[in-house]
DNA sequence: TTTCATGCAAATAGTTTGCATCAAC
DNA sequence: GTTGATGCAAACTATTTGCATGAAA
C-alpha cells in the first residue's frame, strides 16, 4: 500500500477537524495525532502498530484513546478497519474507490485491487436471494509473491 | 440453510469415526454429540448455541471440550468456521460445494449461495497480483427479505 | 493399565469502560 | 468556568490452557 501523499494527508486531518467541529467534540492533540499518523500510514494498521509508531515519533498515546480516536476516524468516514482473521483489527484510510484484499498466509501482508464488474455483480446476487445490499467483503487468502520466491508457499 | 438428511448425518458421522481411529484418538461420548448436534444443524451455528441445543437434548457437553471438538471436525474437513464479524465465530457442516454468505445486519440469519463464475475468477485475480491463491471469502451484508417486510430494513 | 479426554477454573488477548484528572473552548 | 477527553486500571468476552479426575482402548 503506497503511502498518501503530505498534502493529501493535510487534507484529509482538514475534514477530521470538520468533522469533531460540526459534532462540537474538542480537537485535541491525542487525537490528530492518531488521525495523523494513520492517514500517513503505508499498511494496515494494528492498534498495536499504531501506538508503536507514535511512541517512535514522541506522540505517545493511550491505547484506550486510540481506539475512541478510531472510531471517530470511521464514523467519519476517513478509515475503515478491517478483520483478516488474524486476531486483531486492522486499520487504513478510507480508500478513493473502494477495493478488496489480496492475504498472504505467510508474512501478513495485504495487497489491494479493485473490480468494477465484480463489485455491480454482487449487489445483484444479493437481490436475487431477497436481500437489500448494503456492503460486502471479498478476501482471497494465499500466498505472496515474496513468499513464494523465498520458497514458503 | 436446510439441514442435512438423518443418512446424510450418519455418514458423516461414521466418517468422523474414521478420522479419529486413523489417528488413534478416543471416540468418546462428548466428542459424537458434539459432532452429531452440528451436523444435524439447520443453521450457523455458535459455540453458545451449540452448547444450549447440547443442553436441550440432555447431552451437556463444557465449552472446552466443544472448543477441542469443532477444531477436530474442522481438522477433519467436516465442519467449517467463519467469522461474520459478530464476536465470535459460528460453524457449520462442510458444504458439498464451497458457497459464500449473504448475512443480515437486522437479524443475522444467513443464507448461502454459490457462484461458479465467481470463484473461477477469483485465482485469475490472485495471480494477476503474484499471488497463489489458497481459498477465499466472499460476504455480502444487507437486509433480508424478512427484516425488510418487517420495515426494519 | 495405559493413554488421553473431560470439566473446571484460571489464563489470555483484544477491546471497552468507569472514574479521577486535565485540556479544549 | 464548563464540558468533555485523557490515561489508568479494571472489566469484559470469546477462546485457550493447566491440571486433577475419569473414560476409552
Amino acid at each position: 500500500m503506497a503511502p498518501l501523499a503530505t498534502t493529501e494527508v493535510a487534507r484529509l486531518l482538514g475534514r477530521f477537524r470538520e468533522y469533531l467541529e460540526s459534532r462540537r467534540l474538542p480537537i485535541t492533540r491525542p487525537r490528530l495525532r492518531v488521525a495523523g499518523q494513520l492517514l500517513a500510514a503505508d499498511a494496515h494498521l494494528s492498534v498495536e502498530e499504531l501506538q508503536q509508531r507514535l511512541d517512535s515519533a514522541g506522540e505517545p498515546v493511550s491505547p484506550a484513546t486510540i481506539y475512541r480516536t478510531l472510531e471517530l476516524l470511521e464514523a467519519s468516514g476517513l478509515a475503515q478497519s478491517h478483520d483478516f482473521g488474524q486476531g486483531y483489527r486492522r486499520y487504513e484510510p478510507s480508500p478513493a474507490s473502494e477495493h478488496h484484499h489480496l492475504i498472504c498466509d505467510r508474512c501478513g501482508c495485504v495487497t489491494e485491487f479493485t473490480h468494477e464488474r465484480l463489485d455491480r455483480l454482487l449487489p445483484l446476487i444479493a437481490d436475487e436471494h431477497g436481500y437489500q445490499a448494503r456492503r460486502h467483503r471479498l478476501e482471497i487468502y494465499g500466498t505472496c509473491r515474496g513468499c513464494r520466491r523465498a520458497g514458503l508457499g
